[in-house]
Parts: structure tokens; C-alpha cells; sequence
DNA sequence: GCGGTAAAGTGTAAAAAATACACTTTACCG
DNA sequence: CGGTAAAGTGTATTTTTTACACTTTACCGC
């Protein structure tokens, strides 16, 4: 192969995922403790070495594969992180995707073969090197995603009931909405269907199922929350 | 050094710069022909590698500098493209980042010497690899960002009319804005302060030239545009 | 079987924000 | 000194957002 740029250096590069989950009202992230040197036992995102013959996007989608087991995720870029001393070994860069899963899809039992824990992401720790960075960047740029994009049922199971929906949006804010204004703007979006299926488990009464059309969506792709 | 990655592989890094600026009512870019190989003779925008002693965001900055002689300029970063393919010539992954500068603090020789056009952002022609992504990525970016953030002026000379102050925000959201709604809405904003001073260029008449004050902005940091 | 309970579901009025719209002023220029 | 070209200015209407409280339902435990 011709080397064109040969006076210049290289580096390693690395993904580095934030893997947000939705349960028992709070919003989440997968963290674990570091099991490799620098910087063993420290609290860590996940992440992976961008090899040779894969995009960076490839390397964040297989590195979330082999977390999960789970494809089609819904995965965004949040940047570049390249200070020189990022990384305590050598000179690494690494890209931060996040990416947003339904925690009931996500074998716990993979989670644990992982070392990787459920972490409010209003309790997140210190973490190794600048993840902590990634982290608030990601948290920043999935709040103004799922308020202008409907993504956020990504987070919740097919089926859900708009109460799941409201605290879904209400962790995500951090601030509480009023009920009837939510359903008044549900209501309005057609994208957002109701089904005939009842949801049992939260409430003695029942609270009817809803299902996101993406369809409907694509037809009149219109989405503020 | 200890080597505690050697089996992944290596990538050179480089960081695109797309720079913004603000002439004749339109918005545009820096573009250039390409001077060296892979790609020579194709339009392209203006880069360079990131070395191994100073940080991504670092590189940007300097190569910025090489091309404007101008420091402290708005920048952010557009993230990075990592296609395998994307150098015909090496694996070579880019970090794209946007700058704002104001056309007439940039020294028209230096221009010429790096060989480069002030393109309208609404016809830039076909740019050399993935460079047309980076610019449609940066300017839905820096869009968000001049909706938000007053950052517009880094756009504009330091003391601005709100005719040009409008056409600014007209170039940037492709559409026209109502002439009294526009001032209503920047008397609003403390931080943007008339001056005695009139502007005798644009107008017979003269218009009253404006300034943003950044400590009265960050006392009270509110701004939508 | 019935009273308690806990969450689901529902509408209206007031306030705030966004929009639409046209004429007067001013200073230069020829 | 009349024409011109851009600056400057206010109000009414519409739309959007917000605030707010009670009824319904099915289960559960007694």
C-alpha cells in the first residue's frame, strides 16, 4: 500500500458506549469495573478497539452486540475524545456512541457475564479517564434527541401505557409533567396508537397499550415533546 | 512505554474544518482545490493530521490558525467519520469541527495563499471524500447552535446593525423573518446594546450600530432565536 | 359482597408567545 | 428640493402553553 502519510503519527482508536435503560421510573446507564490495566477495577463504560477492516460506527455496533446480543439498536454518535493523557497507558482517542435499549430486552444474565451494572444516571461515580465526559455530552444530546425525535419508545417495551411514557419523559427532563397536558399532546400525535390490549401488571384498573407507528410517523414526521 | 494495546491496530487521524462565514447577505464556507495526493485538484475543505503530542481539539485549533492567523474563534466539534474507505489512500479517520469567523477579520492574502473560496453554503459542489457529510452534519449543527446560543455575532464585526443581525439569521434558516417581530424580540435582550454610534455604509439614512455584551449575557443566559 | 385503594382517565379557562401586518422617518443623492 | 432606499416603530389576532380537580374502574382484603 502506498503510505502517503507516513510522517505523520498514528493512534489507537477506541468506542466507548453509553447504554441508557429505563427501569423502575429511573433512567440508567450500564457501567462496570474495569477488568484490564490501566486503571483495573475503576468504574468504566464499555468499549472496544476499532479494528483495521470496520467503520468506527461498525466497531460501536458490533462492541454493542457483543454486549447485548442485541442488533438495530438505536446508536448516535456523541464525539470525539482526544486529549493526549486521556487514556493512562498510550495515546488512544476514542469515539462515544450512546445507545438506547429496552432493559427487559437485555438478558441479565449477559449483564452479569459483563460485570456491568444498572447505574441511575442521577448516582453515576467517578469514572475511569474522562467517561464521565461522555457520559454528560450523551446525556445531553439523547435529552434534545427524544425531545424533537420520537425515539423514546426505543426505552420502553412495544407495548406501553402512557403512564410508562410520562415517566419515561419525566426522568429524562428531570422535571415532572402534568398528566393532562401529556395526554393532550399524545392524543395528538396519530403515530402514537392505542391498542385494544390492557396492561394489568401496574394497575388494578388496567391502563390501555400503546404502540409507536412508525408509518403513520414517516407519513407526517412531526414530533415536539 | 509499556504497550498495553499492541494487537489493535493503528489509524492516522486528522481533523476538517469547516469555517463559516457571513458576506454579501449569504452564508459560506472555505473551500479549496486540493494540493496534494489522494484527491488533488478536487474541492475540498481545509485539514491537517493531529500530532502525537497535542490533543484533538488542539489540532483543530492550530490548524485553524495556520488557515486564519486568527485564535480564540467559536468552535465545535462535528464528530468523527470513520469510514474504512473514506481516504482513497490510507485508513485516515477525521475529526470534523466548525468554526465561525467574521469574513472581514480574515486576512484576504492569507486566503489566496491557502489557495481558497468562500463558497455559498447552498452551492458547494462536490467535495472530495466524505466532506459534503461533514458539511451537511456542521451546518444543521451550527443552525442548533445560533437557535440557542448567541453566538451569531462571532459571524458579524463586533458592532452590527439589526438589519445585518437579521440577514444573518435569514442566510442561516433559509427563510425571512418579519422586520418587526425580529426587533421586538432583540429588545428583549438585554445583552444585545445599542451604541451611539450609526453605521453610514449601509444606508443613506444610517442605522444604530448594536454590540452583544457577554457579562450582561452571562448574568441572565437566555436566549432563542 | 362491599368498602378501601390506587392508578387511569378526562376538559376548560387563563396566560403567554408567536404571528400578521403598513406607514413614517431620515439623510443622501442627483 | 424631490426622489429614493433603508431604518424604525405598535397593535390586534391566533396559537400555544399552562394551570388545575374530580370521576371511573377493578382489584384486594375483610
Amino acid at each position: 500500500m502506498t503510505n502517503f502519510y507516513g510522517e505523520h503519527s498514528k493512534v489507537w482508536l477506541s468506542v466507548d458506549c453509553i447504554i441508557f435503560g429505563f427501569d423502575e421510573g429511573k433512567l440508567k446507564i450500564l457501567i462496570g469495573r474495569r477488568q484490564m490495566d490501566p486503571g483495573r477495577g475503576e468504574w468504566s463504560l464499555y468499549g472496544g478497539f476499532v479494528s483495521s477492516d470496520e467503520s468506527v460506527d461498525d466497531a460501536a455496533v458490533r462492541t454493542l452486540y457483543e454486549l447485548t446480543g442485541l442488533r438495530n439498536l438505536f446508536m448516535r454518535q456523541v464525539g470525539a475524545f482526544g486529549k493526549v493523557d486521556r487514556d493512562p497507558g498510550e495515546r488512544v482517542v476514542s469515539i462515544a456512541y450512546y445507545a438506547l435499549i429496552n432493559v427487559k430486552d437485555y438478558d441479565d444474565e449477559l449483564r452479569r457475564q459483563h460485570g456491568l451494572e444498572w447505574m441511575d444516571i442521577n448516582a453515576v461515580p467517578k469514572l475511569y479517564s474522562d467517561h464521565n465526559e461522555m457520559v454528560a455530552k450523551a446525556r445531553k444530546m439523547m435529552r434534545q434527541k427524544l425531545a424533537t425525535e420520537p425515539v423514546g419508545f426505543r426505552l420502553l417495551p412495544s407495548l406501553f401505557t402512557l403512564t410508562q411514557l410520562q415517566k419515561l419523559y419525566e426522568a429524562v427532563n428531570g422535571e415532572e409533567l402534568d398528566k393532562r397536558n401529556f395526554r393532550k399532546r399524545i392524543k395528538e400525535m396519530d403515530f402514537i396508537e392505542k391498542t385494544e390490549l390492557i396492561d394489568k401488571i401496574s394497575s388494578k384498573r388496567g391502563a390501555s397499550l400503546y404502540r409507536f407507528n412508525n408509518r403513520v410517523y414517516a407519513h407526517d414526521p412531526n414530533f415536539k415533546m
